[in-house]
DNA sequence: GTATTTGCAAAGTTTTTGCACGTGG
DNA sequence: CCACGTGCAAAAACTTTGCAAATAC
């Protein structure tokens, strides 16, 4: 993980260059929160034309091994990346209303602790996401609370 | 879920038609545990070659409206389906040798009840992935004990 | 008999790859 | 300068769809 050290930094520190299409990557992760391939490329078009979708997979794809950022699985088939700027989270996702939540890996820690003791099971925190249903939604006799109208995944 | 119902009770009460393609794909589930789309279709395969790849896909999407099977997210792009026959469960997946352990939905009772009290959020444990590593690969240093060189995902 | 289901083939989506050109260090 | 990185276009992988033929009931 990045710890202390600036994105610039870790970029050298494995050898590789800073590029403005790599800064560009990262800056939309960290203003998207969570962001799939497309929306990081929606959202970089939105500052520079200066880009192509095949470099937004291929920097995603570095940053994570990097630990610039992480990938979780919100979406039914496309990874999620987010910002490892802030504190470790993993992510509550509803699946009828597809608002996610994200906690404190803190949220966590008990039973993350009773996986390694009883299985030497070393739960990746930052990469977990809960699908279930959310209290607006089970509150929601038919789907009131829906803004999407499938409740798929 | 089909309770003490016969898959070919639910099928019918919902209206649908008993079909050999139907039982082929939901006895292959069954008999593979966790299974992709193209593994379930590989198993069909092996008994009779009377089933399309597009009947797959259709079937194993109505079998899991249905509830007779469920699917989770194990690999990385592509549903994981499995049965509904036996008690319910959640999985935890090794990054690095991809071995999958099933456990009882009792063992994330108490972490539910947490979600449940704290947030409303009710967990849907059957569809639950939770990523990290293995006691075994935890011990190799290098990667003795990987079925899979690539640590990915 | 007839509405549902399937097979087939074609189209759609999303992601990856090869390669020549561009560029950071 | 020169190895690394990018854009582009084509290929690959995976999934969905339209429609005519087959079939469960």
């Amino acid at each position: 993980m990045a710890d202390s050290e600036t994105w610039q930094e870790t970029l050298r520190a494995g050898g590789y260059r800073l590029t403005p299409q790599r800064e560009l990557v990262l800056t939309a992760v960290d203003t998207l929160g969570h962001a799939t391939p497309d929306q990081v490329y929606a959202e970089v078009r939105r500052h520079s034309t200066a880009i192509n979708l095949s470099t937004v997979y291929r920097t995603l794809e570095l940053l994570d091994e990097l630990g610039l950022i992480r990938h979780a699985h919100i979406e039914e088939r496309t990874p999620t990346y987010h910002s490892t700027a802030g504190h470790e989270h993993f992510h509550l996702v509803c699946h009828h209303c597809r608002n996610v939540i994200s906690l404190s890996s803190e949220r966590i820690e008990r039973f993350r602790r009773e996986l390694v003791d009883e299985h030497g099971f070393q739960v990746d925190v930052g990469h977990l996401t809960i699908f279930g249903t959310c209290a607006a939604c089970a509150a929601a006799p038919s789907g009131e609370s829906r803004d999407d109208p499938d409740g798929s995944d």
